[in-house]
DNA sequence: CTAGGGGTATCT
DNA sequence: AGATACCCCTAG
């Protein structure tokens, strides 16, 4: 597995925003070997699994799930099971048994069915692999449920307790500790590995007068360097250190701030933090670029791995289908008045050109270049001629322009630039005038169906 | 840069 | 004429 893959996958598991990538989907995408990258690759899919759950509010026999795989994963790595993972399974398989409970009698519905699948079944299976989620507590909890089908009195108290809300603090605390246990993602350490070097050779600078030290780096922050941020060493010399007025932590500035969970640093890279507020606080021009172009560039993938996910394959071909996307059908302008063949490039084009983007960069695994030499949002005001007052072709917008426009809404709220930016090619044609205003018919149109719906229902009543 | 008002073309 | 979809202007 390259370096690159374990970032990509990184940026998409830590992400907190970022509900469209399912993580046991993009991890079977990715192909993860059995390293150890890999294995906390996948604990952290599995976290950010029972993250999710969490935040839906399902918890159910799939949390099971993930926390016997978890297990796993955990012994894989040689790390000891914590007692919050125990408690939260334990907890939690309480819960899945006792939303069958909702009968008044144990014999009815299909609470039965319930304690043979979870605790005779699935339980089984763990006391026989000598699982250390067998638990006093689990096997307290066995004897009870299974009791009360013969114990009414039982099953009522059973019935009644809150338990959900004892296996949420145990999950919430599993995910805090395990967490904690991860660290920091892999561009996050790099970031601060080129800090701690970067003081280093400012040190050097300050006694030697010139920069030596190329070996302090690993590899992938060397690649890191000449690859993306060419241009940072540059105002190294000049005004750009030790500037205290533009104070930003490593996690503050854009791009690698996207890349941060919950700030569980370990104790060596919060002293690496503290070192280095005291000494080097501030992110030079190039590193923001740096950045942005991380950045821009997981966006990018991210939209690979949307449209693959989007079709439903398998997630093994997820790669290589999100290459042969076919276009999704463009409307037909009904006006018939042809104003958008006239100066305008017929839609196909775009998406075409998209298409052998993707094939070229995402295949070939290389960092991608966009191909085209002109910068994609030019202001179509722009494109349309110099002449002042000549009033633009008008052109119906495609569906797929509808969605990427309700995507971005969801993504960046009501900031028609952000969504302009981060959607580039689709909206090469439109300004963010254009998007406020598609916004405002579409709203319109929502708001007046709810009303005639609610109107229809106060009629009915 | 965004929100809101208003203009224009087209359809019903 | 009214509705709709898109485009443009401008104040804040």
């Amino acid at each position: 597995m390259e370096v690159i893959d374990i970032w990509v996958a990184e940026f998409f598991l830590r992400r907190q925003h970022n509900p469209r990538v399912l993580p046991t989907k993009l991890l079977s995408a990715l192909q993860l070997g059995d390293s150890s990258d890999c294995l906390k690759l996948k604990i952290s899919s599995v976290l950010r699994d029972i993250s999710n759950s969490l935040i839906r509010g399902a918890i159910d026999e799939g949390t099971l799930d993930l926390l016997e795989i978890l297990e796993k994963l955990l012994l894989q790595q040689h790390s000891l099971l914590t007692e919050s993972h125990k408690s939260a399974y334990c907890w939690t398989a309480a819960e899945c048994t006792l939303r069958f409970m909702w009968p008044l009698l144990a014999s009815d519905g299909f609470f039965t069915e319930a304690l043979e699948r979870i605790w005779t079944k699935r339980i089984g299976i763990l006391k026989k692999s000598g699982s250390d989620l067998v638990t006093h507590d689990l096997l307290k909890w066995e004897t009870d449920l299974k009791k009360s089908l013969e114990d009414p009195e039982l099953y009522q108290r059973i019935r009644e307790t809150n338990i959900r809300y004892t296996a949420i603090s145990f999950l919430t605390q599993l995910l805090k500790e395990q967490c904690a246990l991860l660290g920091n993602s892999s561009p996050e350490s790099i970031v601060q590995r080129r800090f701690l070097k970067r003081k280093d050779d400012k040190i050097e600078d300050d006694i030697v007068g010139k920069r030596g030290n190329t070996n302090a780096a690993d590899e992938s922050t060397r690649c890191l360097e000449s690859d993306t941020i060419d241009n940072a060493n540059e105002p190294r010399g000049e005004s750009g250190d030790g500037n205290g007025n533009n104070r930003e932590n490593a996690n503050d500035v854009e791009g690698v701030g996207c890349l941060v969970n919950e700030k569980h640093a370990s104790e060596e890279e919060q002293t690496v933090a503290e070192q280095e507020q005291e000494h080097e606080p501030s992110l030079d021009k190039g590193d923001k670029t740096a950045a942005r172009e991380l950045k821009h560039y997981l966006l990018e993938i991210q939209g690979h791995i949307d449209l693959s996910t989007r079709q439903g394959e398998e997630p093994n071909n997820a790669i290589d289908h999100s290459v042969d996307v076919t276009p999704p059908p463009t409307r037909i302008n009904r006006t018939g008045t042809g104003g958008q063949d006239l100066n305008e490039p017929p839609q196909q084009d775009n998406v075409n050109e998209k298409g052998s983007d993707s094939q070229g960069t995402w295949s070939g695994r290389v960092r991608p270049r966009l191909p085209t030499p002109v910068p994609l949002n030019v202001s179509p005001l722009k494109k349309a001629g110099s002449k002042p007052h000549v009033r633009r072709p008008k052109k119906f917008w495609t569906p797929e322009e509808v969605e990427a426009l309700r995507e971005g809404v969801k993504e960046y709220g009501k900031s028609w630039k952000d969504i302009k930016n981060g959607n580039p090619e689709v909206f090469s044609e439109r300004t963010e005038v254009d998007l406020k205003d598609k916004w405002r018919n579409l709203v319109d149109c929502s708001a007046y169906i709810l009303l005639t719906l609610l109107l229809m229902k106060r009629r009915s009543k």
